[in-house]
DNA sequence: TTGACATATGAGTAGTGGCTCATATATCAA
DNA sequence: TTGATATATGAGCCACTACTCATATGTCAA
């Protein structure tokens, strides 16, 4: 157990640091940025937001596209509901599902054209 | 255990749902972009991240930023510089981290404005 | 060389997350 | 009402994750 050194930043300007940490995100702010890309951060709601951008579903539709049960996709919608990135329009016993948030999708395909960039080959996504 | 309804989807066209699955992420790309979101949703990276956008540091001095251990800021740098959102510059005995993706400081900070919009207020951030 | 320091990393752990299964609720048709 | 359907949800399971602790590696100063 060693590493109690550095206590006192010496690199840098203990100053310096001091105006860059005032800067910093913190608080609710930082927790909700956080929030909307740990949604974002799997491929099962990737893939639902990704559908619903093509318009409002129902669960069963979107569970036919995702390819998973509806047990599944519900539990996720629930997550994205609560979260307000989707919302829901009940008629009869369907809930038709469509994006609360279309800033999302914004999101999405930023990083989709920037993942599929060339200076990215080099990188992970290899099958 | 019910739920066996709904293989063949009723709701819509069968050809619509076929053509949107069509057009849908899958494979490499929805992997790399789901995993560029996941390493995004989570504040101690989100806060790292947000750090080096102010300039290169030393690890040290980025875990007195963040106020976190030195060990497990550099456990989450081997992350963030697998994935190759950010670089080193080594000299010496120290360290020097930066982006190396400064496409991960757009989505920040739009998806920080868009969570601090009056529309997002009724959301969860609060304390 | 020796010891202090900066960083990296493996092991271990508590907490979280995404799924399945079972079940509950609500709607509709007969 | 009864049974089939559409969705929602609690429980439980396994995998993963973010940390701590201990230790390893490499650099610098004395």
């Amino acid at each position: 157990m060693v590493n109690i050194a550095c206590a006192e930043p010496h690199t840098s300007d203990p100053e310096l640091l001091e105006r860059i940490r005032a800067k910093l995100l913190t608080g609710p702010v930082l927790m909700s940025v956080a929030e909307v890309f740990k949604l974002l951060g799997d491929p099962t709601r990737v893939r639902m937001l990704d559908a619903l951008s093509h318009g409002e579903r129902c669960v069963c539709d979107l569970a036919a596209l995702v390819v998973l049960s509806e047990s599944a996709v519900s539990h996720q919608l629930r997550l994205l509901r609560t979260a307000r990135l989707v919302r829901v329009r009940r008629t009869g016993r369907l809930a038709f599902y469509s994006l609360d948030d279309h800033h999302v999708i914004g999101l999405l395909q930023d990083t989709q054209k920037h993942v599929m960039e060339p200076s990215h080959s080099k990188r992970a996504y290899r099958e």
